[in-house]
DNA sequence: ACCTGAACACCGTTCAAGT
DNA sequence: ACCTGAACACCGTTCAAGT
């Protein structure tokens, strides 16, 4: 039989990312992590410190992860759309993880691949200065938009999808529109529209 | 001096939504809110089943106090800028409740007025149809994105702005844009120019 | 240097008991 | 119908004690 590997920072770090990519972050707790570990929970102090730190070097472990992007497309347009939808699938392949780095304001470790990305392809379309980095950050705004309710919200416990009453007496838009505002908001189709209204109001 | 007011639910929420607001949602504990009301800790249970009914009435509330939004402009473009800045104003006045309606996945529910005022404002310009509901919607995402990036994260306990490096060699964008790209993002600014740019890009 | 066990101050929740 | 107090099974963390 093996020897039993010795306690280390690593391997604590290995299973708390086991334990929150399996069950979500709220399975994680230090007595939880302990007997995942076979160690008595105060063992796990000695590596870590506390929790607080625990979480900080899970975070700064999701980059790389998290990060790994494909840009496709013969055009910049297209470069920049394949990349915002690449990133958005990485996203959502590790929910428990982005949202810890939500939780950490650690975001922009997990956007940085992609937005080196989307700033040559936007480079490429022909912008340049302050231009080129609002048009890279507007971008990576509506991933995160999309991310953060859609995937995010899809994944916490409570699910409500049922529509809110926009007026009290008729709507005073056209009736296809009210009928279609009133309905659960399709965010897949509505991230697609605005991505390219997006692209297109920012190229001119 | 005055008699006692006996307790009931109406009670249990004011004094969970007291706490909520001063302190955080981390601070609301079942011992702590009866502490906050005089009362025994278990008393609570009868009038509010358990804390995931209280959070779930808490969020219920939300809505009205947070959807209060004020629409101006003479254009229609005007009028959904406006509206949006005054979603997000509010939504940054509300910081905690707003965090919570998320973790429900009822931002719906908050986002509802102001969807109804934007619907308006793009009706007026002309739009009609599937159209005018993905400009609606495309619109309350870029509100989305930057309350939920900036505001909530920005009142997250760990704060970070240390830049993240984007590439290992020579930038392949130009170097005033890589010197920026590499500086704390802008978010007021990013906001402004995501908004104007999904403005534009929807109105053809 | 690394790990254990007891202890402390917190949680949410249940339940029998009171009025 | 409404409230209390004791109790249970959880938390994160500290600290003296072991090897």
């Amino acid at each position: 039989m093996p020897v039993a590997e010795p306690l280390s920072r690593e391997r604590v770090l290995d299973a708390a990312m086991g334990i929150v990519e399996a069950d979500g972050i709220a399975a994680l707790s230090m007595r939880a992590l302990a007997a995942q570990l076979g160690v008595a929970v105060t063992a796990i102090y000695w590596h870590v410190g506390n929790k607080a730190e625990l979480l900080a070097a899970l975070v700064e472990r999701i980059g790389t992860d998290v990060g790994d992007i494909r840009t496709t497309g013969r055009t910049p347009e297209q470069r920049v759309a394949s990349t915002a939808r690449s990133l958005l699938q990485s996203i959502d392949d590790h929910g428990a993880l982005v949202g810890l780095a939500h939780q950490h304001g650690r975001l922009a470790l997990v956007f940085a691949p992609a937005r080196a990305a989307i700033a040559e392809a936007f480079s490429d379309a022909g912008l340049r200065g302050a231009a080129l980095v609002d048009a890279t950050n507007a971008v990576i705004q509506v991933v995160a938009a999309y991310s953060l309710t859609e995937s995010v919200m899809s994944r916490s416990p409570v699910q409500r999808t049922d529509a809110v009453r926009l007026w009290d007496g008729p709507p005073p838009i056209d009736a296809l529109a009210a009928k279609r505002l009133h309905q659960p908001v399709d965010t897949e189709r509505t991230f697609q529209a605005l991505l390219q209204a997006v692209i297109r109001g920012l190229l001119r």
